[in-house]
DNA sequence: CGCCCGTTTGAAATAATTCAACACCGGTGG
DNA sequence: CCACCGGTGTTGAATTATTTCAAACGGGCG
């Protein structure tokens, strides 16, 4: 829900079915080749998108807060082509695909919201291909970091450091890269005086610099902000 | 568009004030960072997305071809993100944003095909950042391949081999290689009985090898049909 | 306390890039 | 018509980035 809402409108989301499920970390949402039908909100937790290759290595596709809607896709193209997984144990709503559609008839807002989540994902997904295309190691790895702590900020999360619970490996997998060599970069990052880590949290003493090591510009986010509390 | 439209959809689309241009290859149809608020049906011939990093490395995001919508994105949030350039000398029919908005409001049909389509963008989207995060060199060029020829398979354009109107530079720029490497790659292909290279032309010997060499399903794309004949 | 998962570090191996030279082809102008 | 030119393709050798393998370490949790 990336574009302001009506309070009508807002009103007529909340007021759709919804069944509302907590899921443990590391649990599935929506598994790849499903005929999958509904619709997720994610209400607390993160979680993200895998899909594996057939060899067996995990390319990780975004990594998505509260606020956002999982798998619009699933409504309207029927088959999942990726796999969805809790990063932390989260709580979603979803919805089926019935009430939603109709909903989206009904209320032009509504259908124009949807539109627009979509679209902002889809330039998301480019720039992530940049980055895993045609950056170094280190520059990725700052970029993921500097997108993490901007929607992270976006969501107001951001307090005393960042929690960062992500694996270096899940790094890895995010940037196209080995979980070692995620650790090395990392590395340098906190040599450079750019980054500061400490268990599961870490800070960013220099955001410029940060910004510039991961040839990090927030255009593509296209200012996305979250609905928030819904 | 990507779904059935009905015959009245068609006919609207059709009615829409559009202005056709013809555009010279490699010259750009939208600039990174510009205000463009048109949208553009390409009538004819190929064009490609790109975004260049701060050093100045170039990556290509898709290839699009006619009958595909380029840049709906552009119409709803303004900023151009990313470069879009013929790849040979192209048609296209800009329509401006409000008129296409007004139909997308009156006809849910419309609206509903500008969603699907930017539905399937995005799933190829995500294949692209697992093939060139997570494949090795050889596989991703044969995967690129696999996706040109089926998406010219779709169009009808198959006859007597593929052309193939792209430079090893720009399949590198696609799949995150050099084009020395591509072209080492392309020489294993062809090594290995799975295509055939001439000119500006080539063939798929082994279309069942080439899609194991390139860990290719095609599910990702959705069954993506063009309208073609627009 | 001990175990497991994740991190850290080093060294060797591999994949891909870089640099450089040359061949090829189609097109342009003399 | 030919000669030349620029862009593209091809090949080899040296270099670099990243992976792989392996071992040790550390903290949180049962």
């Amino acid at each position: 829900m990336h574009a302001r809402l009506s309070v009508e409108d807002g009103a007529a989301i909340l007021s759709l079915p919804s069944t509302e499920r907590r899921l443990a970390r590391s649990s599935y949402l929506v598994r790849e080749g499903e005929v999958a039908t509904t619709c997720s909100l994610l209400i607390s937790g993160i979680v993200y998108r895998q899909k594996l290759t057939g060899v067996g290595a995990r390319q990780i596709l975004s990594i998505n807060f509260r606020g956002e809607a999982i798998d619009f896709q699933n409504v309207f193209l029927g088959n999942a082509d990726h796999d969805v997984r809790a990063l932390t144990s989260v709580v979603v709503a979803t919805i089926p695909r019935a009430p939603l559609l109709s909903l989206m008839k009904a209320r032009p807002g509504i259908a124009h919201a949807v539109l627009m989540s979509v679209l902002i994902e889809a330039s998301v997904f480019r720039e992530w291909i940049v980055n895993v295309g045609r950056r170094g190691g280190e520059v990725r790895v700052a970029h993921f970091l500097c997108e993490y702590a901007w929607r992270m900020d976006a969501l107001g999360l951001e307090k005393n450091g960042y929690e960062l619970p992500v694996t270096q490996e899940q790094i890895g997998d995010a940037t196209g890269l080995t979980a070692v060599h995620v650790n090395r970069m990392l590395g340098l990052l906190e040599e450079k005086k750019l980054i500061r880590r400490e268990r599961h949290r870490f800070h960013i003493l220099d955001v410029t610099g940060l910004h510039e090591a991961g040839d990090f510009n927030s255009a593509y986010l296209h200012g996305q902000t979250i609905l928030g509390d819904v």
